[in-house]
DNA sequence: GCAAATATAATAGTATTACTATTATATTTG
DNA sequence: CAAATATAATAGTAATACTATTATATTTGC
């Protein structure tokens, strides 16, 4: 983006150890990234990453307490980049309407890589977001994990451009669910686009994607 | 529903020996469904059922080749189900704008037990549709298994609500994208309101599910 | 009614996973 | 340079997701 060279601020609860303190933990999270998207999630493990990374097992669990403490750092992290990308792209925007759109087409459209941010992919993140992360929170233990700030930086993106829908309309009943809609809604068509092409319109490629869901918020929204 | 005694037709590639042909296969489906749904996919292992059902871990795998096998089944059974619910609910029906409504209050709407098949409960199946489905094919094996027709009916129920959609208004660009961000995005928002209620907008009730994706069918066809 | 075929149960075994615990060896820091 | 800390190595555990083999029921066809 624009080489600002900051760095993604992540809860101290969802580590044991910052893994932006070392070179081992930015070894970690930078081909861990990689691996799970290599192998997926169910086939990634903290010693093949030991392997890949010259280091050891043991050693990677001083970083996460588990392999989904690691997942849900990496969502933490996403969502705070997107939120990061979110406020530096809507700040000085004059209109409401054009806020929300730019958040749509962000939550939408293609991820590219960030070199703001050195040791991380975007695009490979984002491309783990979309396969794995509904593996974070279907889980049995999603309410005590919601309950230790887990899914918080989601929430808050979330939240944010809930404020952008009821800037354009404020009686609209329903904007967490327009938006969580769209954002879950992109993720799956970006996937069924690579592997279920009939569950999707696509053919013409995914920039459809985009201009769905930006019409479907104004069509939505229309009073 | 209409205690009509019919059987779902499932193919016969989805499991080794049919299990409604024996009274232990009829068992392992009925408590397999109640027991992935106390533990969760991730916890539910056939050792476990098979000390439920007082039969062995190693009969219930000549049955399923595996516990993914198992819930492609449980998928495959689920959307036979509704599509058969689908086809029953529209046929006779006068108006396009009709059928696709009923359409989506179907796949919306909160599943009730369906006493015309015994031993599956259907209520049940949809909570572990809602919460475990997408582990289905958010793997690395999607695109062989898709191949071998893991999904197909899942398929099927989204091209006839398409052919419904393109019946209302035939110029419609995006009829899958609309349908599949509408049974995915019901899901989330039933998920998101018994664990995440910050994301979605159920205060007042699940009702507002079906009407939330009934007004945005009308909204992003209307001309 | 009985043998053959088939279904089911029991037992044992495998490689791998997702960890934990302990100790040894580097590396950093005051 | 000693103390503190970080990392690596090793070993071990219970559980998982299976496979293979054999034994015992149960069904069926004649």
């Amino acid at each position: 983006m624009n080489n600002l060279q900051i760095n993604i601020a992540i809860d101290s609860k969802l580590y044991f150890k910052d893994p932006e303190s070392s070179n081992l933990g930015r070894r970690i999270v930078e081909h861990g990234i990689v691996m799970i998207h290599e192998l997926g999630y169910e086939s990634f493990t903290f010693k093949k990453l030991g392997i890949r990374i010259h280091s050891n097992e043991s050693s990677i669990y001083r970083y996460f307490e588990s392999k989904h403490a690691f997942l849900i750092y990496l969502l933490n992290w996403y969502w705070s980049w997107i939120e990061y990308k979110l406020v530096f792209a809507t700040t000085n925007m004059d209109s409401g309407e054009k806020k929300l759109e730019k958040a749509i087409q962000l939550l939408t459209e293609e991820v590219k890589e960030d070199n703001s941010f050195t040791f991380i992919n975007e695009s490979t993140l984002n491309k783990i977001i979309i396969i794995e992360s509904s593996k974070a929170y279907h889980t049995k233990e999603v309410d005590t994990e919601n309950e230790k700030g887990f899914y918080k930086t989601y929430k808050r993106v979330v939240q944010r451009v809930c404020d952008f829908v009821l800037a354009v309309n404020p009686k609209f009943e329903y904007p967490h669910m327009l938006i969580t809609t769209i954002i879950e809604g992109a993720h799956h068509q970006r996937y069924f686009s690579d592997h279920l092409p009939s569950l999707t319109d696509c053919e013409n490629g995914k920039n459809n994607i985009v201009k769905f869901y930006t019409q479907l918020v104004k069509d939505v929204l229309r009073k």
